[in-house]
DNA sequence: ATGCACCTTCCCACAATGGGAAGGTCAACC
DNA sequence: GGTTGACCTTCCCATTGTGGGAAGGTGCAT
């Protein structure tokens, strides 16, 4: 497997794959990659299959795969035999990973958003945020329901 | 300003709080909050209004906010003269970087889903999720628009 | 007095990234 | 040949918030 075609070093590997040199040194500490060969004086030097492997893990990255996520990925990648069907379990996976972190950012939003919403936010100091963070509901009348505030703060659904 | 009730153990106050021990050790090195008084023994000593302050850490970081938001809660939250304005102003803006990110992780899943739906999740090798991610577009015919699949990999918006 | 539960500080680890120092290398130019 | 500037190497540090654990002191009840 003659993989090299003309070799290049780390800098140009980065240009090359928008992957910083720093975190291409990264990889290849935690033995997530490694690159081609290294000349006699040390340097790493890169294929451009080397520079194809980097963007994969670019791309991945981006997508918010964890590094051992990219792992599997990447084993997965170089499996001529692989199953799609196991991508295709690693990557839902991810998915609703992601979707249960998107659940939890949005009920923090919904309760923020409800607690700003009956905040007057003018000169004055009384402030409903503030009388949530610290366990009393503020005992302002409810705009919508006109009852008084009795929710025990709204829950965050943590 | 006789603040202090009784005073409890460090102990006491994580379960008092829902904040660990560790946690609570942790704020105190950073000046975040530190605790009403320290026995002659070194034991950290907490008063109800202590506790209190740790419930309020503990609800906003389950918001989200970070500790350096939290600092800035606290000044608020103990400001009598406060303007309820500047505390929504920080809650807004702590939305906005919610929203942002939830923004940057639908934009994530909407790109694997994309990619999971055109895979077969087989036993074959064949999978446009690796294809993706190896930067070229797989050959598969697009399932909804008939077209040969040139969108260049679906975008992530990031 | 012995023991157990609790407290203290200090160090380590995580995940992924960047900053920067100290020192070696390479190529070009005079 | 020598110098310069861009580039490479490794090593250490910081980030954010959290937990684990060691070594050693304390408090209280039996």
């Amino acid at each position: 497997m003659a993989t090299s075609g003309k070799l290049m070093t780390i800098g140009q590997a980065a240009r090359a794959s928008g992957v910083s040199a720093k975190m291409i040194r990264y990889y290849d500490d935690i033995d997530l990659f490694r690159p081609e060969a290294r000349s006699d004086t040390g340097y790493r030097l890169f294929s451009p299959t080397d520079v194809h492997a980097l963007r994969f893990i670019k791309r991945a990255r981006d997508l918010g795969f964890s590094v051992d996520e990219i792992r599997r990925l990447l084993t997965l990648w170089q499996d001529q035999s692989r199953a799609s069907a196991d991508v295709k379990a690693l990557a839902m996976e991810h998915v609703r990973e992601l979707e249960a972190r998107i659940q939890q950012l949005e009920a923090m939003v919904r309760t923020l958003r409800h607690l700003a919403d009956h905040c007057q936010g003018n000169e004055r100091p009384e402030c409903p945020i503030l009388d949530d963070l610290a366990g009393q509901a503020s005992p302002e009348a409810d705009a919508v329901t006109g009852n008084r505030v009795r929710h025990s703060r709204a829950s965050t659904g943590l």
